[in-house]
DNA sequence: TCAGGAATGATAATCATTATCATATTGCAA
DNA sequence: TTGCAATATGATAATGATTATCATTCCTGA
C-alpha cells in the first residue's frame, strides 16, 4: 500500500490552548452518527446511513474518521474480510472470531485496562484505545 | 468485500485420527519460511523471500497462510495501511502503534493469557491466538 | 469585501487480496 | 503398476475497500 499523503494532516484542528477540539461539519456528523450506533460500522455503511439525513461524500467520511481517530474520539478494528469498522471510543468491546466462518461473538471481560495505564506512563506515547481479539474455530465449524 | 468462496475449504487436511496435520508442499514451505523469520511478514514479502529458493506462486502463499491459520500454526495482524502480516504462532508479540506516523513499537507484557484460558473453557470455541494492539500518538508526532 | 486556506464531493487510481481456470500432482482403488 | 478423481498449484483477471486528485464551495481574518 503506502500511498503518498495528500497534505499535512490537520492534527492542529484543535485551536491552541482550547480544551475541546474544533470539529468540522463532516467530522461532527460522523461522530454523531457513530455515537448513536450500538455496533461498529464500516465507512461505507456509515455513508449509507448518513446520506439520507445529511448528504455527505464518502471521501469526507473517510477523512473525518481518520481525524477523529487522531483525536482519540473514534476507534477502529479490521474484520477478517478486510473491512475496517469504526466506533466511538467509550466502552471497549472485544471479540472472539472464527477463522472459518467469520462469526464474531463479543467478549465482555477486558484485562488490558491496567496494562494500558502502565504503558501510558512508561512510554512517551499517548494511548487512545486498544484492540483485543481472539481467533479460533467455533464449534459449528469444528465439525 | 464478501466474495464467493472458491470451494469447500479443506479443513479436513488432517487425516482422521492422526495427531499431526498433513501439510501440502506449499504450506510446509510457507511455514518453514515464517518460522525462520523473527518479524511478522506480509504475504507479498514472503513471496519475495521464497521465490528465490523454492519458486512458489503468490496465490499458493495466500492459500497456505489461510490453511495454516485454520490449523492454529500461523497468526495474523493487520497494519494501519491495510497489509496483513503473518507470523508463526509461538511467542505472542503485541504493539503500540502511532495513528499518525504508523510506527509500531513492541510491548513485552501480555495480560491476556489468563482470560484466553478462561474463555477457552467457557465458550465452545477453540482459540488459536489473539491480537492485542494499542493505538495512539507517539511523542514525535505529538508536536 | 476579498484573498488564502481549509473542507467537501465526485471521481479516478491504487493495490492487497480473491476468484478463475487451465495444468500439474497426488492418493488410492482396481 | 495403471488410471482416475480429487487436490494443489500458478498465472492472471477481477474485486473492492481505501486513497489520491482536483475542481468547487465554505470560512475566516485582515
Ligand atoms: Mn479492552
Ligand atoms: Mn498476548
Ligand atoms: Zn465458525
Ligand atoms: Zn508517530
Amino acid at each position: 500500500m503506502i500511498l503518498k499523503k495528500d497534505a499535512e494532516n490537520s492534527v492542529e484542528a484543535t485551536p491552541k490552548g482550547s480544551t475541546k477540539p474544533h470539529l468540522t461539519a463532516g467530522q461532527q456528523s460522523v461522530l454523531d452518527a457513530l455515537q448513536h450506533q450500538p455496533q461498529p460500522l464500516s465507512a461505507q455503511a456509515l455513508h449509507g446511513l448518513m446520506r439520507c439525513q445529511q448528504p455527505i461524500g464518502l471521501a469526507t467520511i473517510y477523512r473525518a474518521l481518520d481525524a477523529l481517530k487522531l483525536l482519540g474520539l473514534v476507534q477502529h478494528r479490521v474484520t477478517l474480510t478486510g473491512e475496517t469498522l469504526y466506533s466511538a471510543v467509550k466502552h471497549d468491546h472485544h471479540y472472539l472470531t472464527c477463522l472459518q466462518c467469520g462469526v464474531s461473538v463479543p467478549v465482555d471481560t477486558c484485562p488490558v485496562k491496567e496494562l494500558e495505564a502502565h504503558l501510558q506512563g512508561a512510554r512517551s506515547f499517548r494511548i487512545y484505545y486498544h484492540t483485543l481479539e481472539f481467533f479460533g474455530v467455533c464449534d459449528r465449524c469444528e465439525a
